[in-house]
DNA sequence: CATTCTTTAAGT
DNA sequence: ACTTAATC
């Protein structure tokens, strides 16, 4: 009850007095004006912000059914060890979840169709779906779903032309469609384009009337503005129900901007399904967290509209911990501070009594509550940060001899996925590596150390790091009586490596079966330095600064790399003869190529893929590499595959 | 209602 | 560098 008069006055209308219901969500239908048509940009205070969220449906039980070519209305569970980790929604009928182990799930449906997560058996390179795998021998490999979740975001993409896409976890991703619903809108409503000659204020005066009514999609649901007219416990309510229940209803223009976005939403959906049989729900309403509990609302193949106007009826009774971000502690402090459990509860706590309690936090919460969130929709890079492979250990390690058993096991995997990664992406590299140890319940422990960068993946040299630390950890010693429960390698700050650093790779690899130049014999080798055509051969002096260098056209910058790097890193060789040609020719050539790799994995982590001009289903679902290297030394560069993978194990 | 495995971001 | 928290 501290006094709220020594703090400067909250932005808030009705502050300190009793609360008036309608001034709690004040900013539903907000004035638009003909400027917010033609805002070049359209951030979260844009009155006609349109976000969706859309996440798969039973994700893993979904990637096993189409796997296995299964009708997707069979009941289906995906196991992982002792549990369920995904049950299908014909599966729920029976009223199976996934707290259910196995066996009781199939005491429940006979006919269950039980798929167990494929995983790696000692010493093997890839995870297979094994007849009897055990958790104290195996390992799980999660890999699918990483590979289709990756399809699943470029079907978005591929299917929404100009739009953001954020991937927001492994089954979700939030779409911003705010700038091709306005396109979209300017097109059906070409008035809009043009303030009136007679305008009293310009541009800034506000949009006429909208159309008297809004043709909602067939194929989705309105969350209803007065959630008491209807039995809250019927899940068949329909559009066309609550379009009549709200006859009387006049549409805004933000309405009509939801409408399109559901049109477009839709035909992404179709797409994920069409190509990859993956059933989705989406919610669609004015920002992120909105369009994330408006999934919620009806589940399995579907998407679900949250007007504005529906905001009140929809957040007021909501249990709040179920906003993203106060699903946690924040959540339960909430609760706890004031004895609340919905929105409804809180929205009584005005803003200087909230700071008070949960400073920095407060702003952010007070305005959630409120249906307000600012955050944007960000595109993130393709490229994960981190890779982690963990392993909970149903037999607890109790000798240090036992711990390189498990090691192997888990940086063969990371080994492995990071291999694949660079397929995609030549040139991935981890910045650091680190062991993390769970010794009983609650004990945990990790060491971390840089990761070195030769220029091939091989288990020996990930398993040989991940040693070293687990060294260092025995070292330190164990509690009294050593008792690990899990285990976990880590790469983290994998990024695209220093295009020097890549360049010289692309250049040594080049040209791999040569004798060895040493610096002396380098030294009285004529090399060509600026311009290939163009700047006549000069000696190479290798103490001097000059580079290999060219103007990039996309970028328009110079590129280059010092020469003496270049001849420092050895191996830099041939015949006396046509050497100089052949030198400077490998190195340009290798520094373009570099650069265009470049280019493209900067695209690829910000998915920035080229436009598609028509909707003409392209096959190929991911990005091109540009033109392959035309290579002198005639030498494959990575070995393709697991198999050839494993024979570089053991060189440097 | 608890569990395995992930990934990210931020704090100390 | 190492820990904690939050999410699925």
């Amino acid at each position: 009850m501290a006094d709220s008069v020594d703090r400067p006055a909250s932005p808030s209308k009705g502050k300190g007095k009793l609360k008036d219901f309608s001034s709690e969500f004040d900013d539903l239908d907000p004035v638009v004006t003909y400027r917010h048509i033609f805002s070049p940009t359209i951030g979260p205070k844009h009155p006609l912000r349109v976000v969706a969220l859309c996440d798969c449906n039973a994700f893993y039980a979904n990637c096993e059914q189409v796997r296995l070519g299964i009708d997707p209305e069979k009941p289906l569970v995906v196991a992982q060890w002792g549990m369920l980790i995904a049950v299908n929604y014909p599966a729920r009928e029976f009223g199976i979840s996934r707290m259910d182990k196995p066996h009781e799930a199939v005491k429940r449906c006979k006919d269950l169709i039980v798929v167990h997560v494929a995983t790696y058996a000692e010493g093997e390179l890839e995870p297979k779906y094994h007849e009897k795998p055990d958790a104290k021998t195996h390992k799980i490999s999660l890999d699918l779903y990483r590979r289709e979740c990756i399809k699943v975001v470029n079907t978005y993409k591929e299917s929404l032309i100009g739009g953001e896409i954020e991937k927001a976890s492994i089954d979700e991703s939030f779409i911003d469609f705010s700038i091709p619903v306005r396109d979209e809108l300017l097109r059906r409503f070409p008035h809009l384009k043009d303030v009136p000659l007679d305008a009293p204020q310009g541009i800034d005066t506000p949009l006429p009337s909208p159309p008297s009514s809004v043709e909602w999609p067939e194929n989705g649901n309105l969350v209803p503005i007065d959630p008491s007219k209807f039995d809250p416990s019927d899940k068949t309510l329909t559009t066309e129900q609550v379009i009549e229940a709200e006859k009387d209803l006049i549409p805004t223009w933000h309405d009509v901007c939801l409408s399109i976005a559901a049109e477009l939403m839709s035909r992404m959906r179709k797409a994920v399904f069409e190509r990859l049989g993956y059933y989705t729900t989406a919610g669609i309403g004015r920002n992120k967290f909105l369009a994330k509990l408006a999934a919620s609302y009806r589940k399995r193949n579907t998407q679900n509209i949250l007007r504005n106007s529906a905001i009140p009826g929809f957040l007021k009774p909501m249990p709040f911990q179920k906003i993203r971000n106060l699903g946690g502690k924040l959540g339960k402090a909430l609760a706890e501070e004031f004895d609340a459990a919905t929105v409804g509860d809180l929205l009584s706590v005005d803003l200087d009594e909230m700071q008070r309690k949960f400073g920095e936090s407060a702003i952010w919460v007070y305005e959630v509550l409120r249906g307000i969130d600012r955050s944007e929709v960000k595109e993130k890079p393709a490229i994960n940060k981190s890779m982690l492979a963990s392993k909970n250990l149903p037999n607890p390690l109790s000798s240090t001899a036992e711990g390189p058993h498990w090691i192997k096991m888990l940086t063969s995997e990371l080994a492995i996925r990071l291999h694949e990664a660079r397929e995609l992406t030549p040139g991935l590299w981890p910045k650091t590596i680190s062991l993390h140890i769970c010794e009983g319940w609650s004990d945990r422990k990790s060491k971390q150390a840089p990761f070195p960068s030769p220029r091939t993946v091989t288990i020996d040299l990930v398993l040989g790091e991940a040693m070293k630390l687990w060294n260092e950890m025995c070292k330190e010693g164990w509690r009294k009586g050593m008792k690990i429960t899990h285990m976990g390698v880590s790469f983290h700050g994998i990024t695209w490596a220093e295009e020097g650093q890549r360049a010289i790779e692309t250049f040594l690899m080049a040209a791999p079966s040569r004798p060895v130049l040493t610096k002396d014999r380098a030294r009285s080798v004529s090399v060509g330095v600026r311009d290939t055509s163009v700047e006549p051969a000069r000696d190479v002096d290798i103490d001097d600064d000059s580079s290999y260098s060219f103007t990039c056209p996309r970028c328009k910058k110079e590129v280059s790399v010092p020469r003496k790097t270049l001849a420092e890193c050895r191996n830099v060789s041939g015949e006396n003869g046509d050497l100089a040609s052949e030198l400077q020719g490998n190195a340009l050539a290798a520094l373009k190529q570099e650069h265009e790799d470049f280019h493209f994995a900067q695209d690829l982590m910000r998915e920035n893929r080229p436009i598609i001009t028509n909707n003409t289903a392209s096959g190929s679902g991911s990005p091109k590499r540009p033109v392959k290297k035309q290579k002198k030394g005639g030498q494959a560069s990575e070995p393709a595959g697991i198999a050839k993978f494993f024979i570089q194990k053991g060189k440097t």
